[in-house]
RNA sequence: GCCGAGGUAACAUAGCGGCUAUGUGGGGGCCUGCAGAGCCUCAAACGGGAGUUCAAAUCUCCCCCUCGGCCCCA
């Protein structure tokens, strides 16, 4: 099975075919770090995730870099607001979008680059451009000279003279041409800086990812991943000052998620409305939340909204049942059986590729999961259970577990011993209520541990107990 | 204005030339003391209009609407 990617640069669905044998380079635009990670920054982080997993799995070894950005305005803004180092503040939040991408399962990507610890890197990176003709200084500001790229709007499709018409672009005296960006900017007052040829200043937003992309990739990468809205410019802009400096193409396939949407706008930090990670999860699983984020295309926009959420948490539990229960069921499997199912779970781990290798469609491979779990429960009811089918499906849960981390690793409660044996003495009341048909009793003992958030269920294999 | 992505049953999402999809919700049935879980079953769809085709939700054209980008942003 061959996997196929949508790429942003060519606009169509091709063939995924790595540059190099050896390894497959992966960069993904990472946060601004002067605060809390929110919604948007969690579907990025984990549509991400699980397109690096696919990848390996397709058994590629992938290195896989995001980037922070600790020297952009909003930063510098927050660090003079609260009298703070800069790099105190960064530090504090680069820490928290750890936390943060952790609780929610994310796994963890093999460099972290910071901007401010390769400010050497972006300054050769930026006179080297100058040298070649391709930047320019002007009054201490370092601009790239647009003129001088033919492919201008590869990526985004647009034509520099479009952008200049319907562009709010501000006259600047000091850029021979509008579309002119930024590489080097001069500090302002009260602004951190670092020193350079040109000026006391920093960095302008997009040569740092330029610069650190090829430092731990190469030149020539595979994959870079962001949100929509980085297309123009600053994905655009990257392609352009990268290829100025290596003369090679730069990435191979661009890949762009949706936006997190709130009612009917994006959710970003600027319309304030924002949902925090940590606030989500105050509320709901993070395994919810995850299944809530793969339940769509990552190309596709999402709607945030509770109600989405708690159908979520009841769609999952569908599945999570299926597991319980196949899991339950493995004590009175019978280890002399052998039947069908374990046909049907090999075939419902193919069908799960199947519909990753299609521009990573986790949505159909959570349908497959559906049907596949239908199949499942029909023979759970089935008289006699092989051990070995048994197996052979919590083995295809484990595989999906290992691709998506949407499931619970067991419906037990707490793991502690106390508790299970009070929970038994509950149970045996009831049975024995129930014994001499004093319901009344016996589902006042189920209420009121429903009320605590315990379940009761009577099922066929005798009384089961979880923490909901 | 210019570029990009979309509009699928009550809702949320897949599909993207012939097989009517997945989940939630709703109706009916089975199982159960009742619940829960599960099974069976029913209702319900492709923004509008032309066209291509034996056949279109899927292709082409036109129109309408939504979101995103063109200052910062995953």
């Amino acid at each position: 099975m061959t996997l196929m990617v949508q790429n942003t640069l060519s606009g169509k669905l091709e063939e995924f075919v790595p540059v190099r044998e050896d390894q497959v380079g992966m960069y993904v635009c990472g946060i601004n770090t002067y605060d809390d990670s929110h919604m948007g920054h969690a579907k990025a982080a984990v549509t991400f995730d699980i397109i690096r997993r696919h990848v390996e799995k397709k058994g590629y070894n992938v290195k896989y870099v995001i980037n922070f950005t600790d020297i952009e305005d909003h930063c510098i803004e927050r660090a003079i607001k609260l009298d703070w180092p800069l790099d105190k503040l960064t530090d504090k939040y680069i820490a928290e979008y750890h936390k943060d991408m952790s609780a929610l399962g994310v796994r963890k990507a093999d460099v972290y680059p910071v901007a401010s610890h390769h400010m050497g890197d972006i300054i050769d990176a930026i006179q080297k451009l100058i040298d070649k003709g391709m930047a320019y200084e002007s009054g201490g500001d370092v601009y790239f000279r647009v003129a001088k790229v033919k492919n201008y709007g590869v990526l985004s499709k647009q034509k520099l003279e479009d952008m200049q018409a319907g562009a709010r672009i501000d006259i600047d005296e000091k850029k021979e041409n509008p579309m002119d960006f930024t590489l080097w900017k001069v500090k302002k007052e009260n602004e951190p800086f670092w020193s350079s040829p040109w000026s006391e200043g920093r960095p302008g937003w997009h040569i740092e990812c330029s610069v650190m992309s090829m430092k731990y990739l190469g030149e020539t990468f595979d994959l870079h991943g962001g949100g929509t809205e980085l297309v123009f410019p600053h994905h655009e802009n990257e392609i352009l000052q990268s290829e100025a400096l290596s003369s090679k193409p730069f990435v191979k396939y661009w890949l762009h998620g949706g936006l997190m949407n709130v009612g009917s706008e994006k959710m970003s930090k600027s319309l304030n409305n924002f949902f925090t990670i940590k606030d989500v999860l105050k509320e709901f699983d993070p395994l919810v939340v995850r299944f809530f984020l793969l339940n769509t295309h990552y190309k596709k926009p999402i709607d945030f909204n509770d109600t989405a959420l708690e159908e979520a948490k009841r769609s999952l539990s569908r599945l999570q049942n299926t597991l319980d229960n196949t899991r339950n069921a493995l004590a009175k499997a019978d280890d002399t059986i052998t039947d069908g199912l374990v046909g049907i779970a090999e075939q419902a781990i193919k069908n799960f590729d199947k519909a990753m290798d299609n521009d990573f469609n986790s949505r159909d491979a959570i349908a497959s999961m559906f049907d596949f779990a239908k199949e499942v429960n029909k023979y759970l009811e089935s008289t006699s259970i092989s051990k070995n089918s048994i197996e052979a499906i919590l083995r295809s849960f484990d595989e999906f577990d290992d691709r998506l981390t949407i499931f619970r690793e067991s419906s037990g409660g707490l793991d502690n011993e106390l508790v299970d044996d009070l929970m038994q003495v509950l149970i045996d009341i009831r049975k024995d209520a129930r014994a001499s048909k004093n319901f009344e009793l016996s589902d006042k003992i189920r209420d009121k541990l429903k009320e605590l958030g315990i379940t009761i269920e009577d099922t066929a294999d005798g009384v089961k107990w979880k923490m909901s």
